[in-house]
DNA sequence: CCGTGGTTTGGACTTTGTCCAAAGTCGGAC
DNA sequence: GTCCGACTTTGGACAAAGTCCAAACCACGG
């Protein structure tokens, strides 16, 4: 099994792993789990009822820089964040019920030529999912 | 050359192409243009100084569900759009500039497998354009 | 045990998008 | 040509999501 977000972070060295940044860890972990901002927020204070809002949106942004959370935009309203960084993967959204799931990434995200460089690519399926199909 | 976003809306039939949703589809005209909802609207009002913001944000919906109106969710902080339909293509943001560019679509989307139904898959890619690189 | 710098907090603020009832406008029926 | 009904637009209030900031807090090295 890959190392859990909160294994990761407690391996990064010179950084405070506060009560505030392993609740947020803790919520966010889980397999196919994808969730807003607020969300995350709101299961935090379940936990910590003192945590701020200040405090779990610079979090968040603070594991994205480091490299331990991926960001996804999959709405244009809210972004959504993913603790599994291994093994790459791809997303689909359900048309009918609007989840969000993993998706192996299976191909080789394909090239683009015309002297661009590319660092990633992410790619946003739009379907059904399989208890929807 | 494709027609244009106008072009295409004066074919629909049944549907009232008033002076708002000229304005709309002219500003929003362009190749490697992605412009958001509120950068339509104040160019929209500099043509159509009386036109209002929920008029620009149904206009635009409307071109999406006609599928006349490319609908980008690139930050999770606001969408943009693109006029160009045809041809299918993905997008590139570039980390230097924070310009979106249009990348040619020269590789079939992966297939997903498992199961899941894909009706479409948009690709994001992350690196620099050819200005920056 | 003190100072220093990273961390958290609450609240104000901004941006982006949605909703709604009232007013306006267009095109066909007559 | 005039009128009706349906479609369209408008302004403004509202909601959701995210950012900013100064003050308070806390933890560790010296």
């Amino acid at each position: 099994m890959h190392p859990t977000l909160l294994e990761r972070l407690q391996q990064q060295r010179g950084y405070r792993l506060t009560a505030q940044r392993r609740v947020v860890a803790q919520v966010l972990e889980g397999e196919n789990l994808h969730l807003t901002a607020d969300e995350v927020l709101s299961q935090a204070e379940a936990i910590l009822p003192e945590i701020s809002r200040a405090t779990v949106y610079s979090t968040l942004q603070q594991f994205v820089d480091m490299g331990q959370l991926l960001e996804l935009s999959l709405d244009g309203r809210s972004r959504r964040y993913d603790p599994n960084i291994e093994p790459p993967h791809h997303h689909l959204i359900c048309s009918e019920c609007d989840g969000v799931f993993d998706v192996a990434h299976n191909v080789a995200a394909p090239d683009a030529g015309d002297g661009l460089e590319i660092e990633s690519a992410q790619i946003i399926y739009r379907g059904r999912c399989t208890d929807c199909a």
